[in-house]
DNA sequence: GTCAAACATCTTGTATACAGGACTTGAGCA
DNA sequence: TGCTCAAGTCCTGTATACAAGATGTTTGAC
């Protein structure tokens, strides 16, 4: 029996889900459910296709069906699980013009964050942009792929704050969150690394200097890059 | 947006919801349930901060708390729900600030389809563009603002198909859908209905002459207004 | 040997039971 | 009179029971 991982983003549920069935102890037992299902689909722990079996899951929790299906719910309106009534659930299919779609979406988003950005950030934003600029220098430097992947979020995630539009963020996050499997697989491109980071060092300049057209065009062709270089890994096979 | 498939054909909810407890019609209880207090919410019979008492929806619509349950997961998720947890769900509050922030990335969204649109779309699609757009003439020159409203929606459902965008068509139409009840609210202005039908107009020129840059600054600007009219509408209270 | 229909089994969708947190109300106290 | 605390009630979250659709298998006919 399983229990829950735990969870890299700090979280409150402060305690697994290990309890006999009749004890109450965190507030809602579906979260944690979603949390980690989403992980491991993200992760491709759950490769896409694969069912996921009500009682299955249950046991696996040892929770009832009941969070399990409520878990189901929220992740179907996530996008990452398809739900067919009567039918069970399957890890959702993501086609690669899907995947291009979204990125494409992405490249908008972010260069619409990259505009607000240029035109609101405030001197405490531009400089925690930087401070997030240099980290991801020193990852660079040290030829760290995977320690740049987090700290590259981290420098996006400064920029869609910067943007003072709240929902922006939200879905900016959202799209984020959903299409790191993918962008993960960049970063393995030679030099792939050492030109994301000069894009950044454009972008920074350009928001710096509330250049809002330039942050605009340059955040656009970061991000698109990725969803070309993407198609390119996709037609490659 | 949501990939929970309702049904097998695309049909609409055969009719309301009242049903028998035991009488097995649709695939899922939730779905019309789903539909019904999206509708409500949508069209303020709910209000923002209205409790939703599981039992009372339960009693209301003659289905247990279960499926009540699972459509309020779905509302939440989509937004329009706010569940606290132990305490119940209300009907989300959307604050003046946070609606301008939508009409914000709905006009970058939109414009991108403008863009899209402009590149993409075929001889088809065209027509359909010019079709719906004459359709809103009439209506514009009827002085109808009801029907414009909805003809003025399809005229744009049209754009979002012509850019060949899936994953932006699903966005874009469930954000054209969450603001539908404060964009009704534009079309009571004095000459809203013909200023946004001129705007029709230069759109429709843009796309069908291919000018990608015109296309999406003309959408922009076609839905920024909307946005600004309302945070005019909201300053004046 | 292939196909189809009927049956058995599995799984989902819904109803209901039950436990525990949250809100309400009233009494005691300052 | 106002505040605090406690008991009672209400409502939510979870488990479980049950019904019916979906799937797989076996058997029978051609």
């Amino acid at each position: 029996m399983s229990t829950i991982n735990p969870n890299p983003v700090p979280t409150e549920t402060d305690e697994g889900v290990r309890r006999a069935p009749a004890v109450q102890g965190a507030v809602r037992l579906s979260q944690p459910l979603v949390e980690t299902i989403e992980e491991e689909i993200l992760t491709r722990q759950l490769k896409p296709g694969t069912r996921l079996d009500e009682t299955e899951l249950a046991q696996r929790f040892a929770v009832s069906r009941t969070p399990i299906r409520e878990a189901l719910i929220q992740l179907a309106s996530a996008g990452l699980v398809e739900l067919r009534p009567r039918r069970g659930a399957l890890v959702a299919q993501v086609s690669p013009q899907r995947l291009m779609e979204m990125f494409d979406v992405m490249a908008e988003l972010e260069a619409h964050c990259g505009r607000l950005a240029a035109r609101r950030g405030t001197p405490e934003e531009q400089q925690a942009l930087q401070a997030a600029h240099a980290e991801c220098a020193l990852a660079a430097e040290g030829d760290d792929p995977d320690r740049y992947f987090y700290l590259n979020e981290r420098f996006h995630q400064a920029l869609y704050r910067m943007s003072h539009n709240g929902f922006l963020t939200e879905q900016v996050l959202h799209l984020q969150r959903r299409l790191r499997p993918y962008r993960r697989l960049q970063l393995r491109v030679r030099q792939r690394v050492a030109h994301s980071f000069a894009e950044h060092q454009a972008i920074v300049e350009a928001v710096l200097a509330g250049d809002e057209v330039r942050a605009e065009a340059q955040l656009r062709n970061h991000i698109r890059i990725q969803g070309e270089r993407f198609s390119d890994l996709v037609a490659s096979l």
